[in-house]
DNA sequence: AAAGCGTGGTT
DNA sequence: TAACCAAGCTT
């Protein structure tokens, strides 16, 4: 849940999930629709899927109990290299470095000396390093009180470099033109009538939470009018979402997987 | 391997 | 206020 969402927002989530899906058994005996539906507000819905997937794995095929080690770990459905770290090492006491978005900008700026351009340190080199910078005890702590000091003093934007605990051997500790301002890309995302399409997919699959709908209707609810391009678009966009294990496609409809 | 993915809070 | 940002992952 919290893959590239703060943990602030996860928690109501987390426990409510909990509360209807207690464990890899209830999960896998779940329909996708009730995942998705218990997920709807969170973002990324195809989590949910991999979330799903994962639980009827364990449950099948591992008797509902999660592997312990990075490396296994990282061949389920949604486990990437921080996921599968970050398990292993919060559930698990396992002795693995964790390099989170909140852990790499902290390696990033503590071992940069070139403050040119505000670039964030390669993903191999971060664990590299995090992985030489290890201690030998504690390592839970470790990682929870890096992931926090980024999370609440090596911020993004602002960080408070007054009151860090390492700013006096930190390479771009109080270097303005290094930490104001993070690096401007622009996505250019893929949109139609000036919407991004990752909206629209949003607002279909809530839409499609409880009943079925063919594309004009969809369309109808998107749009006060709309062309037979939209349409054309549209279904695109719908054709997708099936692919992407989100809806299935019925003889007319389109609709949760029930 | 770059693109695509949700949503809501912050600056 | 438009842009940035968030305990990344998959294709």
């Amino acid at each position: 849940m919290a893959q590239q969402t703060q943990v602030s927002r996860v928690v109501e989530y987390y426990h409510r999930w909990l509360k209807k899906f207690p464990t890899f058994s209830t999960l896998a005996k779940s329909s996708p629709a009730d995942v998705l539906r218990e997920w709807s507000g969170l973002g990324y819905n195809s989590r949910a899927l991999r979330f799903h997937q994962l639980a009827k794995h364990v449950f099948s095929e591992f008797h509902s109990r999660l592997p312990q080690s990075p490396d296994e770990l990282r061949h389920l459905p949604g486990i990437g290299r921080y996921t599968a770290h970050a398990v292993a090492c919060f559930a698990f006491n396992v002795h693995v470095p964790v390099v989170d978005v909140n852990i790499r900008r902290i390696l990033t700026r503590y071992s940069t000396k070139v403050l040119m351009a505000s670039q964030m340190m390669n993903d191999d080199d971060a664990w590299k390093f995090a992985e030489r910078a290890l201690p030998k005890k504690n390592v839970y702590d470790w990682n929870q009180a890096l992931m926090d000091l980024g999370g609440m003093i090596c911020t993004a934007r602002n960080p408070n470099c007054i009151e860090c605990p390492i700013n006096s051997s930190c390479k771009s500790a109080f270097n303005k033109v290094f930490l104001q301002r993070q690096v401007i890309k622009k996505k250019n995302e893929p949109s139609w009538k000036g919407i991004p399409r990752r909206i629209y997919r949003g607002k279909i699959l809530k839409l499609l939470h409880f009943h079925s709908f063919p594309v004009e209707e969809i369309a109808g609810v998107l749009w006060k009018n709309y062309s037979s391009k939209d349409i054309h678009w549209l279904s695109g966009v719908l054709d997708t979402m099936v692919i992407n294990g989100l809806l299935i496609a019925g003889k007319k409809k389109y609709s949760l997987i029930q």
